[in-house]
DNA sequence: ATCATAATTGAAAATCATTTTCATTTAGCA
DNA sequence: TGCTAAATGAAAATGATTTTCAATTATGAT
């Protein structure tokens, strides 16, 4: 099940949210990229398609996706205020190129068995959990043999 | 091989720092939590101990002690500036409570097997990852039933 | 033990990210 | 076409972190 523009739009309708431009083009942005950004780069990216939009819509437009859980997000070395669209609705993780920050979705984490392990060893319940791989993608790879 | 207080203070000196009473106390509170802590939950108890240290002490305190890679850094809901004393030298992960805080290190995470399924099916290198688990520690499943 | 000095400290100011306030504008329905 | 609640942007407020700088102090050399 991937998410496509226009059933996030249609999502926003049926959770009574208006759609403006601003909105269009910060999600236009969003959706694009298959880096994470920042709100820093939302703003910056949308601001380059539709001039004018303020940094508060975007802090706001983020908002508003997060509680429609229509975002994941990513935590790096440069920090954890990373957004990228929830691309799989599915439970899925992410491997990050720590170079350019394209991030690969990838499924099946099988932590079962560990989180088996915990359980029996601690007593803790687990509900949840936090998984991501760093390293290099292809395209960094070959820029750094050149 | 554990991390004890003395041990601390030697690679501390052994990296040229000074051994001043502030950071004795900051190290102690960083040293008795199982909590992961804020830095101003660290501010907070340092200075009930040791009153007058300053805030931006702490900051740096912290700072030196992330640099001699003696701290874990945390991620949970609240935020991701949650440092944790890095107990177990070797590589390994946490188990946190997400109704007390309270951290529980574990190793063997044994991620090989995604690990060299993500790079074949990807083409990605992988360096590092993030493993984390959530859930309830047994005190607090108690708490609950009260 | 005392001294000299570079490291450390705390207060205040500066910076940076994020949130709040509020008056104005606008999307979407009647 | 008009009404209204929602959304917007500018500016101010907040909160976390960093920088600056003058005063203090831990430590190695004497």
């Amino acid at each position: 099940m991937q998410l496509t523009e226009n059933k996030i739009i249609s999502i926003l309708r049926k959770n009574h949210f208006k759609m403006t431009p601003q909105r269009r083009a910060i999600l236009k942005t969003i959706y694009r990229s298959q880096d994470s950004l920042t709100p820093a780069d939302i703003y910056k990216r949308a601001n380059a398609e539709y001039p004018g939009i303020g940094l508060v819509t975007t802090y706001r437009t983020i908002e508003m996706l997060g509680q429609l859980n229509l975002l994941c997000k990513v935590h790096s070395e440069e920090g954890c205020q990373n957004y990228l669209l929830r691309r799989p609705l599915e439970h899925h993780h992410h491997l990050v190129c720590s170079m350019c920050g394209t991030v690969k979705e990838f499924t099946g984490c099988n932590l079962g068995d560990i989180e088996q392990k915990l359980v029996t060893e601690t007593g803790f319940t687990v509900n949840g959990h936090l998984l991501e791989f760093q390293g290099i993608c292809p395209d960094c790879q070959n820029k750094t043999l050149s």
